[in-house]
DNA sequence: ATAGATGCAAATGTTTTGCAGGAAA
DNA sequence: TTTCCTGCAAAACATTTGCATCTAT
């Protein structure tokens, strides 16, 4: 039994909404887990149904949805259509292949610290911000 | 006659890939740079439209793809399944304010080569980027 | 017992494609 | 007169919703 910390995360959103637990629930967020970052709803319903029969599309979405609203997942576009959730966690941003799509993580203090700088110089108070990087990747180069 | 820069640009493109230019491409291009920010293909067909009877979507959706080509125009998606243009001149980062949608342009070289050094250390080559910093700003926070 | 969850099918909303007729080169 | 464009209708997607049925509480 893994992932005890954002089963019991969930448990504490869902009695306090007073939903309920389900199998399917458990079975998502264990898939949306073991992916371990950016994943589609497509995938996610893949994943559940390869370790344990038949699950519908639609529980997927509502599924993933409640993720977000309780905390555990954070919903990101990059622009081809397709929702990608990912582990809300500490801070990253993205490098994103225009080719083949694939999503690298990086983090970058000198930026970060520029961004306080300058959100300072026009007097914002920085809640959060979002950086994305497009380009080829090595092996879509050649 | 305005937008003489764009459209020479245009023509330029089109010659180039042997393609025709038709008054659909011109009034769209038209429509599309006086919206002067972020516009969806919806608005530009309403507002070629509004000036000029009839226009199918599909010649929107065809031409906003070819200035985007062309590199007159830059495609954005801000996650609500709707995709946004904008006229693609240079780096301009944004900053925005998350309770009166102010939104304040920067600019900044450290970042701007923190990012080519991203990029070239997962051997990246780097396309465009996307730089969003989200906050509070002065009026806002009192 | 009952509020809530599921999953199919159908609907939605955006964007793309096939194709016949039309316009630019 | 050939090549490319247009625009309708239909398809293709991802995602959402209606509803009858099922399940956790």
């Amino acid at each position: 039994m893994a992932y005890e910390v954002e089963r019991a995360e969930l448990a504490r959103y869902l009695e306090g909404h007073k939903l309920k637990q389900t199998t399917q629930r458990d079975l998502i967020l264990e898939a949306f887990l073991d992916a371990k970052g950016h994943i589609t709803a497509e995938e996610v319903h893949q994943r559940v149904r390869a370790k344990s029969g038949s699950i519908g599309y639609t529980t997927v979405y509502r599924t993933l949805k409640l993720l977000v609203e309780a905390g555990l997942a954070q919903e990101r576009h990059f622009g081809d259509g397709v929702a990608r959730y990912e582990v809300e966690n500490e801070h990253h941003d993205h490098l994103v292949c225009l080719s083949c799509g694939k999503i690298v993580e990086f983090e970058c203090d000198v930026i970060e610290e520029r961004q306080e700088e300058i959100a300072a110089l026009h007097k914002f108070e920085l809640m959060r911000h979002r950086h994305e990087l497009y380009g080829h990747c090595e092996s879509c180069r050649s």
